[in-house]
DNA sequence: CGAGACCTTGACAACGTTGTCGTGAAGGCT
DNA sequence: AGCCTTCACGACAACGTTGTCAAGGTCTCG
């Protein structure tokens, strides 16, 4: 495997790739030779900077338009002196899960609306593949780095912002670095779920979740605490699953809860992809319409299960085009929320034996 | 709406984005100031090129070290002679389509591993979108443009490949034009689910699928008639549907059919957002585990459905791959297909009326 | 009609790197 | 010992653009 520019040390060029050059592409000087100026008068036009007569504009304009002219892009960020360069880095925990989709469209979209260009890599919770990523964007003079962080440490964010890109956290937030953020209220949306639960009269409510150690985790295990205390019942340790990170694990991790003593009579699945897991081994079992569940996280298909799968919907795309728009905004600070709501469609309404 | 740059005479930067500048960052100067030598010197040590002694070398790397020098990934891709930029461009109808989600996380695997950075956009089958990203990630130099190209029209991806940029089509190809694509053979899977149909005894196989200018719609549509043909029954126009592009028109599509006097006893959709409308189109009705259904793409779920949703299933990780690799090699040529499998769940083996 | 202000344009340096060439020292050979 | 090759390193141009400044022309106004 290849190093990534902008690792230690790396050449930014990585392995040889690509085939035969083609034509010399046309330059500002092109341009001003066959429109006979100087080239700088042709960057003027190019760039809309007054100072330039309407006449000269035109034969500019037509020229560079007869010879197909486009501003280099490299030349343009090595000169500019804000660095800019139109270019956003994003980095999610995976671009194939529906949730990160979405946001990754999101983000796309207000970017695509402002002329700005988007690099995208999936982690995987991989911090060495994080931090890599990270120092392979800002190599590349990203104006921001759009991510979902994974672990804990800032230091690789606070090296990208002391190079000059934006930062914005989406989805996750971490200490020590000060930077916009848009969240959910994860433990909120958390408990109103697992409240839910509790008000078709379940008292066993497991709950099956990620590693602590990804932000959302804590946050939705937080609501799941929240809402059982409220309603005083005490945390059965024997109830709690949260290391449901990969699919086979959280399948396990279902199973084992339905093979206790005395079982759920409902889940409260932290994450899209363990609910659609729950919603298999429930069904494997014949249990789909015995055992209740809210999942966090809607997802495609949800309605059309039997049981339609009650969750905590939150809005992706939205969120995806709220740090986008923080990430063009010089001014864009603070945390900003995104609400979740719940959608009941059958799962969830499933009563308990109260 | 800002332009994007690369469209014909936009600047390059955009509208100002980002906000204070960091501390200046290293360069080849800083590090040669350090450690005592010459700029050109730590260039070699850098980049790995032979002619320095190992004494100085170390002391190059310390030096570099010390300071957290990165090399300036735009200062690299104006100078290098072979324009090298260590990027990819993709272009995909749509990074939220699950198909197309894994289609890029396979380029993004294979790209990370080369220490090559990947630009993403969706067009949504918007010509002049995909026209205006081509350009912009053209202006970018990317070493390779790996696109699922909408149109018809191959000029714009001539223009990228006359400007350097390797061009690798995916999932869709385009005539005019000779670049290595990895396709799927539409034609061939369209045919063996619509054989599958047969077998179980249907006759009035309804199809709904999307615009035939998209590329994979007419290979599928194609396999359509070729297995009805072969089985001697002509073609009823009254059970094709090629316009499902949208969602809710491809759920119009579906009730049309449902309406007809003498309505279809299966229905063979071509795309898996199709599939997903007409699985709901048909629970609604209650008509689920009447009417057959076998569809084009797999997707998650689908297993989970009542029944079971039989599918020709596509391997979108691997497409990525594959195009990510031929993106890579200079040799890279050729057509690639990749097989499609049927997976048998229950919708596709509902008995026919025979 | 002359002085100043303004407008248009061009010359040139600089951004941080890679490619080319030159130079001096060390080493090998007859 | 003398010559040629090799090696390690440095000087410098160049990539295509933006920023700065100066030059020359036109206009304004007293």
């Amino acid at each position: 495997m290849g190093s990534l520019p902008g690792a230690p040390m790396a050449p930014t060029g990585g392995p040889p790739v690509g085939g035969p050059i083609g034509r010399r592409r046309p330059t500002l000087r092109d341009v001003a030779a066959l429109a006979g100026v100087s080239f700088k008068t042709v960057s003027r036009v190019v760039n809309g900077e007054p100072g330039v007569s309407p006449a000269v504009a035109d034969r500019v304009r037509e020229a560079a338009d007869q010879l197909g002219y486009r501003p280099n892009a490299a030349a343009t960020a090595l000169r500019r002196s804000d660095h800019r360069t139109a270019t956003f880095g994003v980095l999610l925990e995976d671009a194939g899960n529906p949730f990160f989709a979405a946001l990754l469209r999101g983000i796309e979209e207000v970017a695509r609306g402002n002329g700005v260009a988007v690099f995208t890599s999936s982690t995987d919770l991989d911090v060495d593949r994080e931090r890599d990523m990270t120092a392979a964007f800002a190599a590349r003079q990203v104006d921001a780095l759009i991510t979902a962080p994974t672990e804990s440490d800032a230091q690789h964010l606070m090296r990208a912002l002391e190079e000059g890109s934006r930062v914005v956290l989406v989805d996750r937030t971490i200490d020590g670095i000060d930077v916009p953020a848009v969240l959910v209220d994860n433990q909120a949306g958390a408990r109103a779920g697992v409240e839910h639960l509790l008000s078709q009269g379940h008292r066993r409510i497991g709950y099956i979740g990620r590693n602590p150690s990804i932000y959302t985790s804590r946050g939705r295990y937080a609501g799941y605490v929240e809402a059982l205390t409220a309603a005083g019942i005490e945390i059965d340790p024997a109830l709690v699953r949260r290391e449901g990170a990969t699919r086979s694990s959280a399948h396990l991790q279902v199973e084992e809860l339905l093979d206790l003593a005395e079982p759920p009579t409902a889940l409260f699945t932290a994450q899209d992809l363990i609910t659609m897991t729950a919603v298999s081994a429930l069904q494997r079992r014949g249990l789909a319409d015995r055992v209740a569940l809210v999942g966090f996280d809607d997802f495609e298909l949800a309605d059309l299960l039997q049981p339609g799968v009650t969750v905590i919907a939150q809005d992706p795309r939205r969120m995806g085009a709220l740090a986008a728009e923080l990430a063009l905004d010089p001014e864009g600070s603070g945390v900003h929320l995104v609400a979740t709501r719940l959608i009941a469609r059958g799962s969830g309404e499933i009563a308990g034996p109260g």
